[in-house]
DNA sequence: AATTTGCCCAACCGCAGACTC
DNA sequence: GGAGTCTGCGGTTGGGCAAAT
């Protein structure tokens, strides 16, 4: 029984395929300007390149788009990703959402190679009580705030946050199916205005 | 110097939901 | 309403590189 190809021979009889090249991505940028950052079927054939739609929104996501954020994940905004991520497992784009100039692929290939690792040895090292989660929820919509760009002490911020969350209320809210998504989506997209000390 | 190992990250794949006709 | 197509998401893979042996 004859052997499917690898990826590599794929690659050779069909669709380009694997690393970009400058001067795709400079077509890619050409057609996009044109066409917008939609029908990407229309983008990736007017661009004359040989790969497929997905291929070009991926690039376009993670690379080319204008205001990606390069370089080194700051304390702050790993702090911001650990807290949205148990919030919210594994829902990259939504924590990427809170994260300007982040892409999801960005910050779930930091997870898997840094974040997951640290918290196993925090858990491993870490078996006191558990922290009370209402402050947790506290903390996480603090450091929101502070990595959209507000200069503002958290500390102080956190002293004057007076918006009681409810842990109860707020972990029975994930219970109830469906709408706790659209629950925790509403929350992670508020308005900075939803903040007390905005 | 050559080889092995481990890590990082760009890119691909499969799936589900949204959209269009 | 249903079929076909497109888009977006999360999981996974594999190439490239540096450190270790």
């Amino acid at each position: 029984m004859p052997m499917a190809p690898t990826r590599s021979q794929y690659s050779k009889r069909e669709a380009n395929r694997g690393a970009w090249t400058s001067e795709e991505d400079q077509k890619l940028a050409q057609a996009i300007e044109i066409h917008g950052p939609r029908r990407w079927k229309l983008v990736a054939a007017k661009a004359g390149l040989n790969r497929c739609g997905k291929s070009c929104r991926l690039r376009w996501l993670n690379y080319l788009r204008p205001n990606i954020k390069r370089g080194n994940i700051s304390d702050q905004e790993e702090d911001l990703i650990l807290r949205l991520h148990k919030l919210l497992g594994n829902r990259w784009s939504l924590i990427a959402g809170r994260l300007p100039g982040r892409t999801d692929n960005e910050i779930k290939n930091y997870w898997n190679s840094h974040l997951s690792k640290k918290i196993k040895q925090k858990e491993n090292q870490n078996k006191s009580p558990k922290q009370d989660q209402s402050q947790d929820l506290r903390n996480s919509a603090i450091a929101m705030h502070s990595v959209a760009g507000n200069t503002e002490e958290t500390s102080k911020r956190d002293e004057e946050m007076k918006i009681d969350f409810s842990r109860d209320e707020f972990l029975e809210s994930f219970n109830e199916g469906p709408l706790n998504l659209e629950w925790m989506s509403r929350f992670l997209e508020m308005d900075e205005s939803w903040f007390p000390f905005a």
